[in-house]
RNA sequence: GCGCCCUUCGUCUAUCGGUUAGGACACCAGAUUUUCAAUCUGGGAAGACGGGUUCGACUCCCGUAGGGCGUGCCA
């Protein structure tokens, strides 16, 4: 199913010839060449939150720089991998804004390369045919763990003469003396003994490339010269700077950022809210805000909280990273919606609250649009969310005769309906149907009546929105429009009656 | 178990040896008041712990504790 979208990976760029090798040791290049950065995400699921981040970093990056901002699509897992999950990446990519610049590609479809990497490592003794069975592995390792080293296979040394007639696996020949030391531009030096680093399989027994192995080849090929990834890697990193130098490739930059977790500081889950990116858009959050707070999580710039993404682009540096893991915090992230929700245009806010009313099941009344148009303006302030935009706006979009909840209808007592009987009358002459004039207007009635806004305020709101939330009655008034307006006051004082 | 990473208000962060440790969100109080919200004003709130180095440490070093990640023929 991925090969279909493989013919055009092929199309993406890239350097399939490798650079003359330079690194005698391993330390941090420093490429002259333009920045190339990527994002790397696996379709075995949904696309989470931390991998938006993480494309967000690159992309800044390489804005930042004038590089170039590539996607990888790791789908070498075939067991797991399904071309649904390919789009989603692809749509969550494509609503943040995140697109790459050159078509995806896809890793499954470099397996020969990769295999060719592979034959290299064998011929220059830095790989093995390892014919441990699976059983044989878990034991090993259970004995590995017991001794608090790492595992390591008999045939690292063993004469492949020996070799039974069973399917047989590649593993990495690494190093069992010195140690291996990973600049990263985030967490600084770290080093790694290398007796720790156990013979990762590069080919499974099927023949299938891994992980660890494809990951190098292929960003070596693409000429990636910024691996900005999750530090969830950072372990890896060791392995595969010795897989670099084992091939004589230059290594990339590194740059491990920190995970995000969810609010009690755990892997962030289902439990905390959300985890996948399409969530974030189906609980109504724009895809501007969630850049903006996504920046703010794991990088500042001072005190500048609320940016556009040119001033991020201009801002952002990786090294300006921070190196402890963040917390979602969903109060933040509303509060940041806000703002955006506050900017954006009203005619895309009413699409948007429209497509939530659709995925409520709710019917939208025939002039519905129109009306969102006229509310939103009026009641976006108080909106986190399109999911509060769209409760927000539930009162404007209410058929008559409306149904008073219990509270509205006890509001409605003999004086105030006949209030609002003349109020009713005071208001429809009113030439300008707009909020300063409609405000003046309730003021005066009120001073008329002798009495103070409360005394009859709580019952317009009632009949105007039947208890549903609605803005301050101006605004409320204006939303509804005249005719509608008055037709609800006489819809409740007729029903009464 | 072993390895690696991390540790400033509840949360996100600023500080890059000398600050009354700043900002934002959240929270609390007050103002406003026609519900909720919004808005305005004010307030409480932090350097995990223990040792060093230094005239001076949140900033540097070591240790402890706590948290996270890795330890897959997953990525």
């Amino acid at each position: 199913m991925i090969e279909s979208a493989s013919s055009q990976a092929r199309r993406a760029p890239l350097s399939a010839e490798a650079r003359p090798a330079s690194s005698t040791g391993i330390s941090m290049s420093a490429p002259e060449r333009p920045v190339v950065t990527r994002i790397a995400p696996s379709p075995t699921g949904s696309m989470h939150i931390g991998t938006a981040r993480t494309a967000l970093f690159n992309w800044l990056y390489a804005r930042h720089t004038g590089g170039t901002y590539l996607l990888r699509i790791e789908d070498t897992d075939r067991e797991r991998s399904t071309e649904a999950n390919v789009q989603v990446i692809l749509n969550g990519l494509r609503w943040l804004g995140l697109e790459p610049d050159a078509p995806p590609i896809f890793q499954a479809a470099r397996a020969d390369r990769h295999r060719q990497a592979v034959d290299d490592l064998l011929a220059s003794g830095n790989a093995y045919k390892c014919w441990m069975t699976v059983e044989e592995v878990a034991a090993a390792r259970e004995i590995a763990r017991a001794e608090g080293r790492a595992i390591r296979s008999p045939w690292r040394d063993r004469d492949p003469a020996e070799a039974p007639d069973a399917p047989h696996v590649v593993r990495f020949k690494g190093p069992l003396d010195d140690e291996t030391v990973v600049e990263d531009l985030v967490k600084g030096v770290v080093r790694f003994r290398n007796i720790d680093l156990d013979d990762l399989v590069l080919l499974r027994s099927d023949g299938a490339p891994t992980y660890n192995l494809a990951v190098v080849v292929d960003d070596h090929d693409m000429g990636i010269t910024h691996v900005i990834r999750g530090d969830d890697h950072l372990n890896n990193t060791a392995r595969q700077s010795l897989i670099y130098q084992a091939l004589g490739w230059d290594l990339p930059v590194f740059a491990h950022l920190p995970m995000i977790h969810g609010e009690d500081g755990g892997k962030l889950s289902k439990r905390h809210g959300a985890q996948a990116v399409g969530e974030f858009e189906e609980m109504g959050y724009l895809p501007e805000a969630l850049r903006n707070y996504l920046a703010r999580l794991g990088w500042g710039h001072g005190d500048d909280e609320l940016f556009s993404d040119d001033q991020a682009i201009a801002w952002f540096d990786v090294k300006d990273v921070v190196k402890a893991p963040a917390r979602l915090d969903w109060n933040k992230l509303g509060h940041v919606n806000n703002h955006y929700l506050r900017q954006a245009d009203d005619d895309r806010l009413a699409t948007l609250v429209l497509e939530a009313m659709v995925r409520r099941g709710a019917e939208a009344r025939a002039d519905a649009r129109a009306r969102l148009t006229t509310v939103i303006p009026l009641v976006k302030e108080g909106a986190k969310t399109i999911k509060d935009l769209d409760d927000l706006c539930r009162f404007a979009l209410a058929n008559r005769p409306l149904v008073l909840d219990e509270k509205s209808a006890s509001v409605l007592t003999e004086e105030t309906q006949g209030r609002l009987g003349r109020l009713a009358a005071w208001l429809s002459e009113e030439s300008d149907w707009s909020p300063e004039p409609l405000t003046a207007r309730l003021r005066g009635f009120a001073q008329n009546e002798g009495v103070g806004l409360g005394k009859f305020g709580g019952a317009l709101r009632a009949v105007l929105s039947g208890g549903a939330p609605a803005p301050d009655l101006a605004s409320a008034l204006t939303a509804l429009g005249r005719t509608e307006s008055l037709g609800r006051v006489e819809d409740a004082l007729s029903r009464t009656k």
